[in-house]
DNA sequence: CTGTTAGCGCATTCAT
DNA sequence: ATGAATGCGCTAACAG
């Protein structure tokens, strides 16, 4: 079913086919109407590739997400698309595993499918190739949940909610406080968010040296939980997201650990699920949605009025506190001192390093 | 940069330039090289829109799913990202938030894409209008997780699996087993699955009486809670999927019952994050991401080899049970037996209705 | 208000 | 092995 096809049908010209759906306004009400009609009969629609060859826009956003079996980005890009779609704009998303090739990849796919902008989460702003890519093809892009001041971002300020948890949990009356990351080099907020774990605890006079790395999936629990049996472990753990937290739920329960009671446990991302677990997750939520919403509006906004988007501008949205019921007092807080700290968990697995600030 | 342009600095013609990139083979290795270099140089990328206008296929699968904030379509889409991607496809992924009406809208759009194909997950396949449209497109598509005899599908065998898990739960001397699920009319898989439940009981000549519907997130927790408060409470839920079977252990939780000392909870679905839980999460597993994996892989085979997708070769996937740590023997089971039944949950709630087989 | 025409970028005949 | 020409379906000038 093309134009043409219509217009011979409706016996009206190819021109006047293209008002009826682009400018309706434009045509003679009867003769909308009967183009409309027929167009039903046919079951005629537009086809998108032509429209946007001819056009030059395709009314397209690409979306650049790390992956989707992280609830964090599955609520963000529902965000972005309930956006896109009151905007009238389609989504084309591409997951890339935290891989940096696939990541230069996608954009050069989206390039390829003449996408009118686009809204990415990459791994290192500062270093990404996918980036340069965007700049060389001038194509207006905005990031989602990175950070960085030569690019147009939005974001939560990781550093200083993490600054604040470390605080209440200090105020909680605990001391020994560990921190949890994946891969460290796979994300911008990771580091960040260690950032604000070694900031809050130096504020407090406390050594930040228990910095933990699980980057992979499989043994992360096992890791997590020799952590745990550690002479003097922790009694607090501060995760860099929701799904390390719900594994560190489980290392304390394989290791006899009672949550809170025995160990408070706090994570970052205030996924939905994490408020239906017992205990119902502690933890520094985001706006996901909205920070998928805010990012496509962003975008439509300055594709709209044909405006620059300026990395000045960049939108710090406010994070919060979800009190759960995985964080409490420290045990003991004011009864006899356990026995001093003898070993630790075995050094590959620790990272004491605090980047500087 | 187009092919045009390009060809003119290289001092080749168009479609010289289109063989380097479609027919390498058919092009001199020395002219190739030359092109290939200028290309990278240029920063050429095909145009996707152009190319399908011309060749009348995209090479685009689109997928219609109800939403990606459920994990086990995240999974499942992640399956079909990979083999699509393996394929030398891409792919357009949709969601309709169980609304009709978007399945259809979604189904439009991405026939106005262009699509090559579909895969999609639709609310019930003997009604779906979307269906309707994709057949009058004549678009080759396999529905996943769907189960209709009049079409191409990849699932489980729903109803099988909870039978076989009424059973197991039999065994372990259950007797009052309730089901519960979302709306049932959103889904075929939960009336097929409730469908099991039923068969299940009766076939150990118990009544499948207390299947309850939670359609509303944000009372599920409540309205599960309200059935565990009965007197006669059972002993066991079967859910129909796993995320209500999380909201069932924060019920059960609430009504101060340990699980599964107290009750039995079991899932269905299989999503990865069950096995992270405490207790983790006894359920039927399905190959989600293998759903999704073969899913697309069948639509690319027909695509391949233009044939038809044959209703006839639906696969019916394997499920498993993952014996998690959510389902025990039955509190007295051979002690003193409570007393009788008195009350029920409030009717309101309460779906006794159980079709027939 | 409506029709005619040209060209978006590409793959594909048909020549050479 | 390569080049010239055509049209995929559509929209945007321009003409009437």
């Amino acid at each position: 079913m093309s134009i043409k096809q219509l217009a011979a049908r409706a016996d009206v010209s190819m021109a006047t086919v293209s008002r009826v759906f682009n400018f309706p306004d434009k045509v003679r009400a009867d003769t909308r109407q009967h183009v409309l009609r027929i167009a039903q009969e046919l079951g005629y629609l537009p086809n998108a590739s032509a429209r946007s060859l001819r056009t030059q826009r395709s009314k397209v956003l690409g979306i650049v997400l790390p992956t989707l079996l992280n609830p964090v980005f599955a609520e963000c890009l529902d965000g972005m698309a309930q956006a896109a779609r009151a905007a009238g704009y389609a989504i084309l998303p591409i997951t890339t595993d935290y891989e940096l090739e696939r990541e230069e990849q996608a954009v050069l796919q989206l390039i390829a499918a003449d996408v009118d902008g686009m809204v990415l989460v990459v791994s290192q702003p500062a270093t990404s190739r996918a980036l340069d890519r965007l700049r060389a093809a001038a194509l207006p892009y905005v990031l989602a949940y990175n950070r960085h001041a030569a690019h147009p971002c939005v974001s939560v300020d990781n550093e200083a909610a993490v600054i604040e948890m470390v605080a209440r949990l200090v105020a909680m009356g605990h001391r020994r406080i560990a921190f949890i990351s994946g891969q460290l080099a796979a994300s911008d907020r990771a580091m960040q968010r260690q950032r604000g774990f070694c900031e809050g605890m130096h504020a407090h006079g406390l050594h930040a040296d228990d910095c933990l790395e699980v980057p992979f999936i499989e043994t992360a629990i096992q890791d997590i939980r020799a952590l745990l049996e550690t002479p003097a472990r922790p009694t607090a753990l501060v995760c860099s997201n929701d799904l390390i937290a719900i594994r560190s739920l489980r290392a304390a329960h394989l290791a006899g650990l009672t949550v809170p009671d025995d160990i408070s446990i706090a994570g970052f991302d205030g996924i939905a699920l994490g408020n239906d677990l017992t205990p119902a997750l502690s933890t520094i939520t985001q706006p996901n949605h909205t920070i998928g919403r805010d990012s496509v509006q962003w975008l439509v906004g300055a594709l709209t009025d044909g405006q620059a988007l300026a990395p000045q501008a960049s939108r710090l949205l406010p994070h919060g506190f979800r009190t759960g019921e995985s964080c409490a007092r420290a045990p003991d807080a004011s009864s006899s001192p356990r026995r001093k700290r003898v070993a630790s968990v075995p050094s590959s697995t620790l990272d004491s390093s605090c980047p500087p600030f």
